[in-house]
DNA sequence: GCTGAAATTCTCGAATT
DNA sequence: AATTCGAGAATTTCAGC
């Protein structure tokens, strides 16, 4: 990836709704050459997809934590991640190096909301959980910054 | 919040470029009602933004971890948030319960690159680390589910 | 891979109910 | 708060280089 392919990846993580005639003002490309660049990025995967940053206090889900969780059998297939899928209150599953085999974050309603969707996932992936709880987010989101050899060494 | 608005933002967390048109048929509204609808959203900081999804393996930066941090001196006024904002391969920083006082998400190019990071994370705030890495990422950034409730207790 | 232009579709405010 | 309508802007495709 190059220069202005990083330009566009940069603008866009910035704010998704950016138009190609922004973009292309702001690269120095014509809008054709940017709509294009665009879409092979996306067609790429180095541009996933889009997404509305949502306050999750707005929207009655205010209480964000962390769940570590550990199979309560080591020896038993692993395949926790689909079977907590279906929980809609799981943003985020990442299989982590260390004591524990996934960190997920999770977004509920309440204390009493947290506590019942910790046993679901006791409950559904055979698994014993520890929660940090979150108490303030100071930042979260932040746009990449994104280094010159990127492109030049492509993973996808 | 009710019903469309509900509907109008678990549509733009999911297709953050999603069109007034589109978002117009999908609601039963006129294109100008979602329009209004969505400046609406915007203005109360419902819809804080708009974020294209970024494949890091794609941008150079494949290696992503947690860094939970802990005051060397716990007298110490509690800045650290505002002593790393500068360091972009932070993306979040949490305010956490329990032994540690932030859990940090950073992304970084390469193993180097971490042991780098951390040395600059304890020296910008001073502050012990905990590193967990993460080797992958069976999911991430999934919608929530909004509930019914949500808006009726607006918080913001 | 870029440009410029044409055709289509979208945005977004004004007037109205 | 919704609707219709219209002008202006953005998107998207395509021929040509």
């Amino acid at each position: 990836m190059e220069e202005i392919d990083r330009r566009i990846v940069t603008l866009l993580a910035k704010d998704g709704r950016m138009s190609f005639t922004d973009l292309a003002r702001e690269t120095g490309l014509s809008v054709s050459a940017v709509h294009q660049r665009v879409r092979r990025l996306e067609k790429r995967g180095v541009v996933r997809g889009y997404t509305a940053v949502i306050d999750h206090d707005a929207i009655g889900l205010p209480l964000t934590a962390f769940v570590s969780i550990k199979p309560i059998d080591p020896a038993a297939p692993d395949d926790a991640p689909d079977r907590l899928a279906h929980l809609s209150a799981i943003e985020a599953c990442h299989s982590v190096a260390g004591d524990e085999s996934y960190i997920l974050k999770v977004r509920v309603a309440s204390p009493v909301a947290l506590e019942d969707l910790l046993q679901q996932i006791r409950a559904a992936a055979n698994v014993s959980t520890r929660t940090t709880v979150v108490l303030s987010t100071p930042y979260e989101h932040r746009a990449p910054e994104i280094a010159a050899e990127a492109a030049d060494h492509p993973t996808a």
